[in-house]
DNA sequence: TTACGTGCAAAATATTTGCAAGAAG
DNA sequence: CTTCTTGCAAATATTTTGCACGTAA
């Protein structure tokens, strides 16, 4: 969830970009995000410490960041949301009752997808999916 | 995947609302969307038909119509799309390759999404999800 | 006849782009 | 120095809203 600045520093310059404040706060502020980020949330951040920044160097950076694979899209309920790449592919589950976020590992889903592959011969790519639904104290209190 | 217009007719009306031709265009639109339909795609469909009808009418009555569950939305890259709401839940696989959209039963996850349940008391509650991927064929040319 | 719906236009949002000035390497 | 980046402002795109008129039931 955290990410060392200097590694990130470095794979921006290895790609041949530069290392700007600006993306140095706009990656702070995915990270700070723990989970999923808005890029309303994220502006907020960012602004916060430096509010010369400008909206559209937000948007630029963003898809920017994206492209070097150092952070990762989704989508939940119609808006974009963004965190900060892992290597390890997972997906989330996100409760419609209280927000909470939990992680889970691509295994929890490996094997409907293999079923998926063998039925359909389609092999899913979605890495980093956001499943809704409601956790157990959510449900408890429901009912 | 086809609907017929009597039976929507007949739902509208008994929720005490009025079915317009606007609407019933609208709904024919989402209809011939096949599988997922984007909300340009209905407002072209629809003003193909009766051109003056305005989009701010498209917007209300999408909703209007997922209010009253006769159609149903889903985020696929960021946009909205639409299709005519089914009894039996399931999902979809969209080809990155060529676009292909397979529609699959909800059965074909219901096991991992069990396992979800009880690995991390998280009850699932995603109907209609988009899984994107490769089908057989695109893969074979990607190769 | 009576609300519910529509078209229109304008407002509110959201995102993208061109360009000159600034700064990382 | 070089050219990648930024801020700014304007252009686009997208969605929502108020209101008077139209119309389904």
């Amino acid at each position: 969830m955290t990410h060392t600045t200097s590694d990130y520093a470095t794979r921006i310059r290895r790609s041949g970009f530069r290392l700007t404040p600006q993306r140095q706060l706009i990656l702070d502020a995915v990270c700070e995000g723990g989970g999923h980020t808005t890029i309303e949330e994220i502006c907020a951040r960012v602004q916060a410490k430096a509010p010369s920044i400008n909206r559209s160097t937000v948007y630029r950076n963003l898809e920017f960041l994206q492209r070097l694979h150092l952070i990762v899209a989704a989508e939940i309920g119609g808006e974009t949301v963004y965190e900060i790449a892992h290597n390890r592919h997972h997906h989330h589950l996100l409760c419609q009752g209280c927000g909470r976020q939990i992680e889970i590992g691509e295994e929890a889903l490996a094997s409907a997808l293999t079923a998926i592959l063998r039925d359909y011969d389609f092999l899913v790519l979605a890495d980093h999916l956001v499943l809704r639904g409601l956790c157990g104290p959510c449900r408890a209190q429901t009912e």
